[in-house]
DNA sequence: GCCGTTTTCGGCCCGACTGTTTTCAGTCG
């Protein structure tokens, strides 16, 4: 099993998680992590890199000691720390550490004084009393780690974008109806739209934060309430969601957003940043001594430090500092930039509703064209179109076209890749329309090369314009499929294919990443809704959140130009060994 | 373990809440 970006991350984080305990030092401890950050987010594969003889590149955060681990693990797929560390502490015992209210201190203290090493024996410690006889614990402590340990079996996995929204949207209207309370805003990955969300953070404005916070103990969804002070709240949702309240006064909103919408590693960046410049930067505000020098908006703060104002979605310390400080901020793609949607589909397949219904609703949604294109044969249980329907098909869209006034419906089909990397429809079908998409919805378990070879080749076949959900993951159902990205965005490249960004929520697939990619390759992104009923062009606007993650810019994208280019675009013969 | 338009050594983000204390350590975000 060839090992990747991620096992190395994996790597680096348990190396973090084992020195922690030893009580190693801190800063040595947040190196690993850091560089776990790094290593997980990057676009190019380490491994095959040190494979290939090539040298690493600079790394932000890894020095000679950390590249030299990345060798030893691409090349031995270990790290020899890591294994001392593992023959050291048992492998339950950094389990511990994921237990809420648990660090590494009390972690070793339990291993150490009560020889605990699996989260088994640890409940027994528990029950039996014995845990609250160590020095620094006490009933209460006990208590919350049985039921932390009750909480960690079933565990709850991080919400998707648009379940967390919703849960966001219903308690901001909570929090707005509180006495005395000012702005109210969602923060944390929720802005920064990140693809899931491990708990709520919302921040308040007002000059008496109490009250605020006893307003949101007061919510009817309340389950458990974990800490309550006068600036911060910490609460359980009846489904298991926390949710985390922060309350400022008015004049330090913007510093608190910026805090609470991180990430940690930005806002790491941005302090650090502060005390170079003589500044001190915390969520009240940026200082100069004792003086408040900015603090009421974001921009205020930023502009203070020297920097223009980051979109949220950008900050992960992903390169958007550095980027801000020489002026080269991407301007972001925002949702009104779209003209128009090549993925949708109808009653004719899977879709719920009929042709005109999808054109009309796309149409309220704000767009002038929409591609219908719905499934093709292969895919029986999508009730998948054989080439004597979807002609049907094709000439109720011209009629239903001659109806419509201020959309264009193109035609179209989302045609299923063979496992040989051949189309599920002959090319006399696929000819007469107007966009083919080639989509992969079998054989997820091929092998890197062959999954690769697959997909490359059904990029040559001459109609095929868009490539369809590339990565091919259901967030937290099932894993992407294991293919050569790179190869596959320079395959797009090369023959015109734009890459589609699946703005459904479950897929929200190209990732991040992979946008940046496409991007620095130079590659065309489509951003579709993939909308299989009428309501659903409203995760157009996740697709945008993903994009923006992925720095990407109205130009990367193919459907926020108007109908006449995208047409030609579209019409354009493909440069292809075929 | 990393890093340097004040530094190649000595720093490394900052504050709130809880529980166990009797003035604060540990954890979290």
């Amino acid at each position: 099993m060839p090992k990747t970006n991620a096992d190395l991350a994996a790597a680096f984080e348990q190396t973090a998680d084992l020195l922690e305990l030893q009580q190693a030092n801190p800063f040595r401890v947040r190196a690993y992590r850091n560089a776990a950050r790094v290593v997980g987010e990057l676009k190019l594969d380490l491994v095959s890199l040190v494979e290939q003889g090539k040298p690493l590149p600079r790394l932000p955060g890894i020095g000679a000691d950390l590249a030299g681990k990345i060798e030893e693990f691409a090349r031995t797929g270990h790290l020899a720390l890591l294994d001392r560390l593992r023959k050291q502490i048992p492998s339950g015992v950094a389990e511990m550490l994921q237990l809420p209210g648990l660090g590494p201190k009390r972690v070793r203290a339990l291993y150490e004084e009560l020889h605990v090493t699996t989260l088994r024996e640890l409940a027994r410690a528990a029950r039996d009393g014995r845990v609250r006889e160590l020095p620094g614990f006490g009933a209460k402590t006990e208590q919350r780690i049985l039921e932390a340990i009750e909480a960690h079996a079933g565990k709850p996995q991080r919400l998707k974008l648009v379940t967390a929204a919703q849960y966001a949207r219903a308690l901001l209207g909570w929090l707005r109806k509180a006495p005395g309370v000012g702005e109210v805003a969602a923060a944390g990955s929720l802005r920064r739209s990140r693809e899931t969300v491990g708990d709520l953070d919302l921040l308040a404005a007002a000059d008496d934060g109490a009250t605020v916070c006893q307003h949101l103990l007061a919510y009817p969804d309340v389950a458990e309430v974990r800490a309550s002070g006068d600036t911060r709240a910490t609460v359980v949702l009846a489904s298991g969601l926390q949710v985390d309240l922060r309350v400022v006064p008015p004049g330090s909103f913007g510093a608190a957003l910026m805090y609470f919408t991180g990430s940690k590693a930005h806002n790491i960046r941005l302090r650090t940043l502060a005390i170079e410049r003589g500044f001190k930067l915390n969520e009240y505000g940026l200082f100069e001594g004792r003086k408040l020098v900015a603090g009421a908006s974001e921009a205020q703060v930023y502009r203070a430090l020297g920097l223009p104002w980051i979109a949220p979605e950008l900050r992960e310390d992903r390169g958007e500092i550095e980027a801000a400080l020489k002026g080269k901020l991407p301007v972001l793609i925002e949702r009104a930039d779209l003209a128009g949607d090549l993925h949708a589909h109808t009653n004719w397949s899977d879709g719920t509703a009929s042709i005109e219904a999808m054109a009309r609703a796309a149409q309220a949604h704000g767009l002038s064209y929409l591609a219908i294109s719905d499934h093709s044969r292969r895919l029986t249980v999508a009730h998948g179109l054989d080439p004597q329907r979807l002609a049907k098909q094709c000439a109720e869209v011209e009629a239903v076209n001659r109806k419509l006034d201020g959309i264009t419906l193109l035609t179209g089909i989302e045609v299923d890749v063979l496992d040989d990397g051949s189309l599920d429809l002959p090319d006399s079908a696929l000819e007469p329309l107007d966009v083919v998409i080639a989509a992969v919805h079998s054989k997820f378990d091929l092998s890197r090369a062959a999954q690769t070879r697959r997909i490359l080749a059904a990029l040559e076949h001459p109609k095929v314009k868009i490539l369809a959900h590339p990565v091919g993951r259901l967030i937290d159902r099932r894993d992407p499929y294991d293919v050569d990205m790179l190869a596959v965005i320079r395959k797009c490249r090369a023959a015109g294919v734009a890459l589609e960004l699946n703005a459904h929520p479950e897929r929200l697939d190209l990732t991040d990443t992979a946008c940046r990619m496409a991007k620095d390759e130079g590659a065309r992104v489509v951003i579709n809704s993939d909308a299989h009923a009428e309501h659903e062009f409203d995760n157009l606007d996740f697709g945008i959140g993903q994009a923006r993650r992925g720095w990407l810019e109205k130009a990367d994208v193919i459907n926020t130009r108007p109908l006449r280019e995208v047409r030609a675009w579209l019409a354009a013969a493909k440069e292809t060994t075929r």
